[in-house]
DNA sequence: GTCTATAACTCGATAGAC
DNA sequence: GTCTATCGAGTTATAGAC
């Protein structure tokens, strides 16, 4: 039912899928190569043969879900909706993202400014510009269009949101209880509504 | 006006004020006791006159903070206040202690997780499980007491609430354009009332 | 209180056999 | 595709001189 075209697929994705996990729960630096071939059940010169350095390995991890991920904000910043709506539209996609690629964020949440300091991943801090100018772009465009609260601090509520939807992914597990499209319903109800009676 | 009292205050609370810094800005395991010595003006091995390990300074850092952070929250849980002002009273406070312990929330927010792993940071793990009775209390009783919204997920608001504090240690900057009161009143305003018209 | 010198260890990465 | 074997760099920590 699969392979059949690409040339090695199935290997080197389950190594880095391992590395992924390792590197979410404890963090880049300190897992090991050695860590990582454990866990796959080889030893660590045998990693050099599917990946050229660790730091590739995470590199190759990042800059794969930033692109799937903006591939989804680019669509619903284009469609034919109104500010607030493609508001609730982001934060959905971005609970998604937590659930489906849920290691790929936690190392993102936890090593992404430490990384950053790097010229290879450099496009970490691009990515993080892009993202301020699309989420305080619809907070402007809210306000204006009489959606939001007249006055907001746009820039203060930016961060505010950024950081509460990502750093969900410390508590949130996949296949729990809760799905995403729940956890971005509660969110959203606190974010707009408050949670005064 | 200091000193004459204890036997060595200032190297030592000088040393580890530089370590914080450090741990705070690149993290714990990235940085190294070479570092700490080189923007302390002094080689390694001097540290180790002033301190038994790397792990005891951190260890010192938290433990200090932790303590002193806790008085306040117990003498708020303790006062006269209603459920919906103590809750108020504690963002206040923990917005208070961002400003005045900007490395050491820090630390705590980057490295805490790695380091419970260890007996010696278990009691960051017992402080966790009481943050979380002090919120989830002080929650449960807005909503009995008909300040906060029926219906609340009381969990899930806990969960908002502790990240969404702690995080900004990530943007805030002491000294900045915005004092924690300022920052504290923003963030109350959109729990409370929400960002909706 | 700091420096010199170094031990003991862990880390990422490589070369070549199988 | 994995293993054997190992290099070289970097790390925490120590012992003793000054």
């Amino acid at each position: 039912m699969s392979a059949a075209s690409t040339p090695e697929p199935s290997r080197r994705s389950e190594l880095l899928g391992i590395a992924a996990v390792l590197f979410a729960e404890r963090g880049f630096k300190n897992t090991t190569v050695r860590d990582i071939a454990d866990a796959a059940g080889i030893l660590s010169g045998s990693l050099y043969h599917h990946f050229d350095s660790k730091e590739s390995m995470v590199d190759e991890l990042l800059d794969t879900f930033q692109t799937e991920l903006w591939a989804r904000y680019d669509e619903i910043e284009a469609s034919d909706r109104t500010p607030k709506q493609k508001l609730e539209a982001v934060v959905r996609a971005s609970f998604q993202a937590i659930d489906e690629h849920h290691s790929e964020v936690a190392i993102f949440q936890n090593d992404a400014a430490y990384l950053a300091g790097f010229d290879r991943f450099a496009y970490l801090g691009e990515r993080n510009l892009k993202f301020r100018e699309l989420w305080t772009g619809l907070l402007t465009a809210g306000v204006a269009s009489g959606e939001l609260r007249a006055g907001l601090d746009v820039e203060l509520v930016y961060r505010f949101l950024r950081d509460t939807v990502w750093v969900a992914v410390r508590w949130y597990r996949p296949g729990g209880a809760l799905t995403p499209a729940d956890v971005a319903d509660q969110y959203l109800t606190i974010l707009l509504e408050g949670i005064s009676q």
